[in-house]
RNA sequence: GGGCAGUUAGCUCAGUUUGGUUAGAGCAUCUGGUUUACACCCAGAAGGUCACAGGUUCGAGUCCUGUACUGCCCA
């Protein structure tokens, strides 16, 4: 047997992804080639992941994330960088501690309090190392090549240090504050929960109307005040009433802007803002004698008594009581309400809280205390229809905030919280972007993460929480200072502050915890919160480095090279890390920051874990292939803000494709409506369901994806084929043919255009380039046109000319495509190595492995006019003449039906130029079209009869003696001329315009070529059409 | 209310920076094919008033203004 039958043997015709992916991440790791470590001789390149929370699985907005991680990690390593990608992952401190908690309760009804602090952790560390190994599994089932042995966590001691020495250096600075903050409060996880996790709905509700007496109200003046509420709980923690300062101007404005909308504004509106004035004029008219008074009476510094409570509150002037809502006043309860709360400020009004931390009210609601909200609604409704004080109650729909961990009401809440000062810092992190120094790619991100830096609000950083990094601050009561003095002598890491409002000090440790009985004499109690999630991956870029020690990482890996993440955490965290780079270290923590767009499933929902509607990587792997899947990722990444891919289940056992809908995508397993066999889905926990065969994830895009993985391990396969006694040898430009220099100086183009498009973070572009280079050019021509000459055995030199640029193309193709495809690219490498040990035109050893070969550059290609730009474009013009020729011929075939093994003959009417260049290529149109043609020039006999078309700058005649459909011939001539006769007479009438005189002369000359052209298109179609007529009769 | 995107073939998307041949791809559709790399393939075809209305220009998918609808972010 031969070497080649052997090899054909050997390899299958379907790239078999599976067996891949073992062999090559096995070989990858022990080969040690993404371990990195700081290397004086070479430059470094690192980046560190966004480390994925542990709440959850990975889905594929994280694969996209990632895939782009890695993608660019890969380019610079074969670029010759010294490349860390530092993997790990976040502790999430909210959502993972929700969800631990969510299921304590589900599976054993009790509550964080049952069980306490140190067990609750204990359970969330378990959580923690499940998932994480989970998604260092997924990425590694990606071959995402990061550095394994470097991974991270936020909350590990390396990570735990940094935290504390920021905390520390901010403290010292002055820079932390505690202050009182209204907090969204989720009184069934018994913390506060950030704006970002409140969403709103709308229910039915009631509108409560009550009177508040006033208290010795003189003649003529009204003897209560109504108020309307939707929360009349709320009122026993009224500490004013509020009107307009000026009703009548308020009146006033709001009619003229309803005025300006009816005359300007669009029609179909007009007839709502109609009605709205109308009813803004009744109650200007029945309201507004009262609200002046009533404005009046506040001025006078009166005073009504708050039913129930007895306690007497001020009317206050403020603009946020609206004349053209409700009542026109408004009560106003600080402690409980946002608005509230800045009227609060504003009018300098006590603050009183209702509540306790699990919902009940406390001893200010007087008899109310220790009911839940929903009694004391009940309770105060009530007493105050007793007291007679209900005016009346209103159905109304109202919006109420719901928190997104527990899916229960948010009670606004005054509590005590840790902020950090951030004037100066926000500047730093503004300063970064608008000079230049940070880039944020797509460039239009920058806007929002200025607006948002430049309001510079202080950073809440304490969450009310028991998984996290645990505040360093001790609190000490009746010390005096020389006694902390004493206690900490020597000491630079402990300083102390004392709080004037509480009457204690705070002590802040840099590293050690301090013991209850440091300061002797006195108990220390630690402060129980912990830090915000964001405040430990704010250091991030740094933290993994070691800072705040000099390791040798951080001095050579810091600042990193590039952020890849996703817009909905440029504030939260992009921004953070900026300024947190800049204060710990005086450095940006990377130049470029690259945006990615999201990937939404078919209903346009962007993925997430609460939804359910996050794809596992793995269930696409397992079908297509990780190539495949970064691939299509690589593919679908532009610059646009979303994307979206449309996704089903298959079923393994009958193949029957399952639409995949809300209802069924969060299910752990799915019976098959075809064959009723069912299969697990991601979701799977119990051992029954985890047992079953897991469905796979399928979508267009990956097939298209995985086809092209596959063409590639064909074409591989093809020239693997072909290499049996291969010898290659140096190639000069005199060896070459039309199609040589042609796939060359593309080849040239594309190693420009990959490179360029990858460095400025087009992956779809460079994708794209590389999909149509590899199917279009370098497969379905190509390959097409060395048959011959691989075939031909008498002439050994031209058959190792051609298989030498046969491999290295393939070889640079590889290399190429390495980054997006690392699996089937390393299998064909690893494969081809046998056989061409030797690439290259200037033919040298090959790399041991693609992942640590030299990405490709034009140095590789020795003949300076492959590389000309001018040069490629002559060539793509004449190649491109081929190509239409051949595509006249095959559409003729396909037009009349010839049968594939019926040989025709063609001529072809073309200038001496087109002759020299095509005549060679006749063995081309044998062998790609089954044409013979061996008629070619200006002035030819033609065939009797003959089909034919115009291509380019030649006519083809498809002799068609004893085979034509005439009918099929006729009617193809008369669309074409149809289409001709539109064109140019649309060109005549550009040319007989104004645009010769204004348009630039080139501009018209080439208008004139091309009129030139479509008229003798015309005028051959015209002529054609003719003698098929005279044919038929 | 403010900001940012998007609207191009049946579907999913390129192309818009820097205006200039007859607007492209994949999938789906239709026709024909077991050409020894590949049916996850090959060859060919059909399919688009580039959301709408104005404007600038010799010329607009591309620039400007406005409108509609969709999505996201902030308040």
């Amino acid at each position: 047997m031969t070497t080649s039958q052997n090899l054909f043997d050997e390899l299958p015709k379907q790239y078999d992804h599976l067996a891949a992916q073992e062999r090559w991440s096995k070989y990858w790791e022990e080969k040690g080639f993404f371990h990195s470590s700081p290397n004086p001789e070479k430059k470094p390149y690192s980046i560190v992941i966004p480390p994925p929370n542990v709440t959850g699985a990975l889905h594929l907005g994280h694969a996209l994330n990632n895939t782009l991680q890695d993608i660019m990690i890969r380019m610079k390593r074969m670029q010759g960088f010294e490349t860390l990608w530092v993997p790990g992952v976040d502790h999430a401190g909210i959502s993972t501690q929700a969800i631990v908690e969510k299921r304590l309760f589900e599976r054993e009804k009790k509550t964080r309090h049952d069980i306490g602090r140190e067990a609750l952790v204990q359970r969330i560390w378990a959580w923690k190392d499940q998932y994480q190994q989970r998604i260092l599994s997924q990425l590694k089932a990606m071959g995402c090549s990061c550095d394994w042995t470097r991974t991270r966590f936020t909350l590990d001691p390396v990570c735990a240090k940094a935290v504390r020495h920021f905390f520390f250096k901010l403290f010292s600075d002055g820079l932390i504050y505690r202050g009182k903050r209204l907090v969204n409060w989720d009184t069934h996880l018994q913390t506060a929960v950030s704006d970002d996790e409140v969403f709103h709905e709308s229910l039915d509700g009631h509108f409560w109307y009550f009177n508040y007496p006033v208290i010795d109200p003189k003649p003529g003046e009204p003897e209560f005040v109504t108020i309307a509420t939707t929360r009349p709980e709320t009122m026993l923690g009224d500490t004013a009433v509020a009107v307009h300062p000026d009703p009548a101007g308020e009146f006033d404005r709001i009619e003229a802007e309803l005025a300006e909308k009816i005359a300007s504004g669009p029609e179909k509106e007009k007839a709502e803002h109609q009605a709205a004035l109308d009813a803004l004029r009744g109650r200007r008219e029945s309201l507004l004698p009262r609200l002046i008074k009533l404005a009046e009476m506040a001025a006078d510094g009166r005073r009504v008594r708050l039913p129930l409570v007895g306690r007497e509150i001020p009317l206050v002037r403020d603009v946020w009581a609206k004349p053209e809502l409700g009542t026109g006043c408004v009560k106003i309860t600080p402690a409980h309400d946002p608005n509230d709360y800045e009227v609060g400020k504003r009018q300098n009004l006590p603050m009183i809280n209702l509540l306790n931390r699990d919902g009940t009210y406390n001893e200010n609601a007087g008899p109310y205390a220790g009911m839940a909200i929903k009694k004391v609604r009940e309770a105060v409704l009530a007493d105050l229809e007793k007291e007679g004080v209900l005016e009346k109650v209103e159905d109304r729909v109202i919006e109420i905030s719901m928190s997104d961990r527990s899916k229960t009401a948010i009670e606004p809440y005054l509590n005590d919280q840790w902020f950090v000062k951030m004037t100066d810092l926000a500047q730093t992190a503004m300063d970064a972007v608008e000079s230049g120094s940070v880039r944020i790619t797509p460039s239009r991100y920058a806007k929002g993460y200025l607006d948002w830096l430049s309001e510079k609000r202080d950073w809440p950083i304490g969450r009310q929480l028991w998984w996290g990094h645990q505040i360093p601050v001790w609190y000490c009561k009746d010390a005096g200072e020389e006694e902390l003095a004493a206690a900490f002598a020597g000491r630079s890491d402990v300083v102390w502050r004392y709080d004037e409002e509480k009457h204690e000090w705070w002590i802040c440790s840099q590293e050690a915890d301090l013991a209850a009985d440091a300061v002797p004499g006195h108990e220390l109690r630690r402060e129980e919160d912990v830090l915000d999630t964001w405040f430990s991956s704010a250091l991030w870029p740094h933290s993994v480095f070691g800072w705040p020690d000099r390791t040798p990482e951080f001095e050579y890996y810091y600042p990193t090279n590039l952020l890849i993440t996703s817009r909905d955490i440029i504030t939260l965290w992009v921004a953070r890390m900026v300024l947190a780079g800049y204060y710990n270290t005086g450095s940006k923590p990377f130049p470029d920051v690259f945006i990615h767009p999201k990937i939404l499933d078919k209903y346009g929902e962007g993925m997430s874990k609460s939804k359910g509607n996050g794809i596992d990587p793995v269930f696409v792997i397992e079908k297509f292939g990780a190539d495949s899947l970064r691939f299509a990722i690589a593919y679908l990444t532009t610059e646009s803000q979303d994307v979206r891919l449309g996704l089903d289940f298959e079923c393994p056992s009958c193949g029957a494709i399952i639409e995949q809908t809300k209802k069924n995508r969060i299910l752990p397993k799915i019976a098959c409506p075809k064959c009723g066999k069912e299969f697990k889905t991601q979701w799977a926990e119990t051992e029954a369901d985890k047992a079953l065969p897991p469905g796979p994830i399928v979508g267009e895009r990956f097939d298209a994806a995985r086809n092209f993985c596959n063409k590639l391990w064909n074409a591989s396969r093809f020239v693997m084929l072909s290499l049996d006694g291969f010898v290659p040898r140096p190639v000069a430009e005199s060896d070459l043919l039309l199609e040589d220099k042609w796939i060359l100086s593309r080849l040239a183009v594309v190693i420009r255009q990959v490179t360029e498009s990858l460095e400025s973070f087009k992956y779809s572009e460079a994708a794209r380039t590389l999909y149509d280079f590899a199917w279009d050019e370098y497969c379905s021509f190509y390959l097409e046109m060395v048959k011959a000459r691989l075939g031909d055995s008498d002439n050994a030199e031209a058959k190792n000319t051609v298989r030498t640029i046969l491999v290295t193309v393939l070889d640079t193709l590889l290399r190429l495509l390495h980054p997006m495809v690392p699996f089937v690219t390393e299998e064909v490498w690893q494969r081809l190595a046998p056989f061409a040990p030797q690439r290259g035109l200037t033919p040298h050893a090959a790399a041991p492995s693609v992942a640590v070969a030299p990405w490709p550059t034009l140095d590789e290609i020795p003949i300076p006019a492959l590389k000309d730009a001018r040069f490629a474009a002559t060539i793509g013009e004449q190649f491109t003449q081929f190509q239409e020729v051949l595509r006249a011929v095959r559409d003729v075939r396909s037009r009349q039906n010839i049968p594939p093994k019926t040989e025709i003959s063609c001529a072809v009417r073309c200038d001496e130029s087109v002759t020299e260049l095509l005549r060679p290529m006749r063995p081309y149109f044998k062998s790609m079209a089954g044409a013979v043609c061996e008629t070619w020039g200006a002035d030819i006999p033609l065939p009797a009869l003959s089909a034919g078309a115009v291509a380019g700058k030649a006519e083809v005649f498809v002799d068609l003696a004893g085979l034509i459909d005439l009918d099929a011939e006729i009617a193809k001539k008369e669309k074409e001329i149809a289409k001709l006769a539109g064109l140019v007479k649309a060109k005549e009438a550009k040319l007989g315009s104004s645009f010769v005189e204004k348009a630039p002369p080139a501009v018209v000359e080439k208008e004139r070529g091309v009129l030139a052209d479509l008229q003798a298109q015309l005028a051959a179609n015209q002529g054609a059409l003719e003698s098929l007529k005279a044919a038929k009769k």
